[in-house]
DNA sequence: GGTTAGTATGTGAACGTTTACTAACTGGAT
DNA sequence: ATCCAGTTAGTAAACGTTCACATACTAACC
């Protein structure tokens, strides 16, 4: 579904809303205050709460997918790939902290259960390409293999999801871009073979 | 504040309708229903809904407290000792799974800004823990000086955290026991010196 | 031993507010 | 003339909370 410009609005401030406040202040009240319409009008461009909910998740999956995407294109040593993965991830919340804090909270989307679905399905797409780069790098002997890939994969998601928390919880404070370069450079240096 | 045994039900009821629903569910009608009471008598125990989560958190900061406590009472390497905290968690969580959708959806206690500082000082507690045994670790010789001990840290914890999530994401299936203890051997011999 | 007072825990019925959502109407652009 | 995007003014249901009242049990006094 191709969000009109209103729709986009919408979104992000939904987006924005959560971010600041909380789910439960995502209120049809709130957002359209926020926008400066009156609660119907937004009737017009969702059909209701949870679309907008639904179209907010969309926009995650295609935007993990286009980071993927692109990254995948151009073809490098897979140790070099995952590199970047993690790096573009880390500018994505960078350029947009509200959605640090959606993102990976995934309390937010487990009122509805194809929601919630979705949710699971945008996370294991993103641990299954990232599963198959670290297999990958073991077979070229660019990556350790006296640890499980699996496990490494583990490692470096929940590196990435904790080092983003920290700096949510820390009100978006310091610089995360430096701080996830740095991790990425310790971790490189611990997974390599 | 002690809880009474009724109140100790109510926070459990409360977890576990978080856990199975969303934070979005837990009203205090859906709790009265559970408990087999009317939503007047609840408000015999708490002075009201924020209360309750209140306690909820309490009662978290009490256990990691102790987790921390227990195992770092009886002395051994920094290393062995922050092995034995990884397991002490995710024992925690095997035995009651409701915990893991609460302790680690920061979401949950955005709406109330004392109760999201005291998720920040508990998260903040833990990770000081952590860091200060890796730091004695790599003093000793044991943990590995050419990464940092904060992102040491921070791999420790994140990789705790996904793990879990993985889990619960999953509905609680497969062995997290075993996984746990797997991921710890795994990453005490990426950090080891 | 029996009355009395107090405490802890419950109920049912309301309270005012907020929730997501809808129907009917309105002005402007094509 | 029609559609688009907004309004005003509602709806029923759910929300957290409070009130007056009822029950069971305990402790103290006569």
């Amino acid at each position: 579904m191709e969000l009109s410009g209103r729709q986009q609005e919408i979104v992000e401030a939904a987006m924005q809303l959560i971010s600041e406040r909380s789910i439960q202040e995502l209120t049809i009240k709130n957002l359209a205050a926020r926008l400066g319409l009156t609660e119907a009008a937004l009737y017009r461009h969702f059909r209701g709460k949870n679309d907008i909910l639904v179209a907010m998740l969309e926009q995650f999956a295609r935007r993990a997918d286009a980071v993927r995407g692109t990254v995948l294109a151009r073809d490098g040593a897979p140790i070099d790939l995952i590199g970047e993965i993690f790096l573009a991830h880390i500018r994505g919340f960078v350029q947009r902290p509200p959605m640090a804090d959606v993102v990976f909270s995934e309390e937010i989307f487990r009122n509805d259960s194809t929601l919630a679905a979705t949710v699971q399905r945008i996370m294991t797409t993103n641990t299954a390409a990232m599963l198959d780069l670290v297999s990958r790098g073991q077979k070229a002997r660019q990556i350790r293999t006296d640890v499980h890939a699996r496990l490494l994969t583990t490692m470096i998601i929940g590196t990435l999801r904790m080092l983003v928390t920290q700096w949510r919880m820390g009100g978006f404070a310091g610089d995360l871009a430096r701080s996830g370069r740095d991790a990425w450079h310790g971790l490189r240096r611990m997974i390599a073979a």
